[in-house]
RNA sequence: GUGAUUGUAGCUCAGUUGGUUAGAGCAUCGGUUUGUGGUACCGAGGGUCGCGGGUUCAAAUCCCGUCUUUCACCCCA
């Protein structure tokens, strides 16, 4: 029999890992719903159709598609089959695929129940998604992302809402982040100054790249798709505004590039109101891949970390368009919980109690003891104390090391001494301190 | 998808130019210790050396394939 394993990209979580994964969710979820937002969960399989064209070609690759069940080579596309040609054949074979992210399936979900939600709705949602990418760190192909978006509004003040629970959640974590913001309208707006409108997209993803490979990289990188050197000059020379009012005066001519000038003031107009934790910064390199974003844009980064981020998200002003609902606009952030996870390990920052499950274990010295704690335990769980009885009276030795191995706080001990008292005796395994009491001094010591 | 890299006991790793029966620490189990844990000492179990094929008298070691790990690129959380 060979060893067993796990696909790439994946992992298993045990009792610890979960517990701080869920003190993550748990931190995050109450943020979610201090800002009104309302818990959806959707299929871990979409139509296949749902999900491919939404992510660009790169992401289509990256789509885990679910191979047909039956007979699926009887109504396999045979041309394409013969010709051995992958990405035309997929359509006969897999009908459906995992979800990539939340938010097109959120936007799906948005369209088919149009009639039934009221806007604004603001919904959150916490679920694994897949993507079949090579492993990296903070990379893996299952993953989970925890979203909230709010569609049906255009107001800026959500912008500012959503930014304001990055910065509380956060903060609650203990993770030091910077938030940058930008807006797409902006980098528009560069690409119109600098007379190269149709390449805007070419432009966008050369200066994401600055943090990695410099001015010059970023140089080069807009070189290698064809843009004037003319035009590189007054973008590189844009990108060193870092003031609003810098970049107004280059956007003169440029409608868009005005208008998103206009919603960043907005935008901090709401934002400022309340002093934020964390630095909140315009950074005019932002640019994000992913390009249904219309609007703003946000990315968070931990500070002291080596790992990308931790967070992104920003305005789409037609996601649902794609599923024939018009004129709904949307705006949403998502935290990359494992990279969160990862972050947090690295500075070791989870709290104590994220990885405490139980309170009190139960030891019996002798067979009448064994009976004896077990009426003791029922009482302790009756009174809802997280706790546990050793399965058998062995030796003392044996139960005291499973009480380390499950890092109990304290320990009940019983013998026939404590049975004649009709007490028990509490021990302290931090201090080594015990004392004798009976079970109701117990429960009201412990809760 | 491109280019590297990794795999030996449950875990972390040794293992010489290919050469007897593949080792250590930690962990596990038992004992010193039948009313008290973390320490100490003694002992035991546990490995088709990732998997498949090849070269060789002989392979953990060399070659090929494959899976996995980590990393860079692409892209992204």
């Amino acid at each position: 029999m060979s060893k067993p394993s796990i696909p790439k990209g994946t992992r298993d979580f045990g009792p610890l890992e979960v517990g701080k994964r869920n003190f993550i969710f748990d931190t995050i979820r109450s943020v979610f719903v201090k800002y009104g937002y309302q818990p959806i969960e959707t299929p871990t399989m979409e139509s296949l159709s749902t999900l491919t064209g939404k992510y660009g070609e790169e992401g289509d690759k990256l789509l885990f598609k679910v191979l047909n069940n039956g007979d699926f080579l009887k109504k396999a596309d045979h041309d394409a089959l013969e010709q051995k040609n992958s990405v035309r054949l997929i359509p006969s074979i897999a009908k459906r695929g995992l979800r990539y992210d939340l938010t097109v399936p959120f936007a799906r979900f948005v369209v088919m129940n149009q009639n039934s939600i009221t806007f604004p709705f603001k919904r959150y949602q916490i679920q694994p998604v897949w993507r079949a990418d090579r492993p990296q760190k903070g990379r893996y192909q299952e993953f989970y992302q925890c979203d909230v978006d709010v569609v049906g509004s255009n107001s800026l003040m959500y912008e500012a809402e959503l930014v304001q629970i990055y910065d509380e959640a956060f903060a609650k974590l203990g993770i030091d982040v910077t938030i940058k913001i930008n807006n797409r309208k902006v980098l528009f707006g560069m690409a119109e100054a600098a007379g190269i409108a149709d390449q805007f997209m070419d432009m966008t993803m050369a200066i994401d790249k600055l943090d990695k490979i410099g001015e010059d990289g970023v140089k080069n990188e807009m070189l290698k798709r064809d843009i004037p050197e003319s035009a590189i000059e007054k973008i590189l020379g844009m990108m060193k505004l870092s003031s609003l009012d810098d970049l107004e005066t280059s956007f003169q001519d440029s409608e868009t590039g005005l208008k998103g000038i206009e919603e960043l003031r907005t935008f901090h107009k709401y934002f400022d109101l309340k002093e934020s934790t964390n630095t909140v910064k315009f950074d005019i390199t932002l640019a994000r891949g992913l390009n249904y974003y219309t609007g703003c844009i946000v990315e968070v980064a931990a500070n002291n970390v080596q790992i990308g981020s931790v967070g992104g998200g920003g305005r789409y002003d037609d996601l649902t368009g794609v599923f024939g609902l018009k004129g709904v606009s949307g705006v949403g952030v998502s935290f990359g919980a494992d990279r969160i996870y990862d972050v947090m390990e690295e500075l070791d920052i989870f709290p104590e109690e994220a990885t405490q499950g139980l309170s009190l274990l139960f030891i019996a010295f002798d067979d009448a003891a064994h009976n004896y704690a077990f009426d003791c335990l029922n009482k302790s769980r009756a009174a809802g104390i997280a706790s546990e009885l050793y399965p058998a009276p062995v030796k003392l030795n044996k139960q005291m090391k499973y009480a380390n191995a499950r890092n109990v706080p304290y320990v009940a001990l019983v013998g026939s001494q404590e049975m004649e008292q009709n007490v028990v005796a509490l021990k302290n395994m931090e201090t080594g301190d015990q004392i004798l009491v009976s079970m109701e001094e117990l429960i009201k010591k412990m809760s």
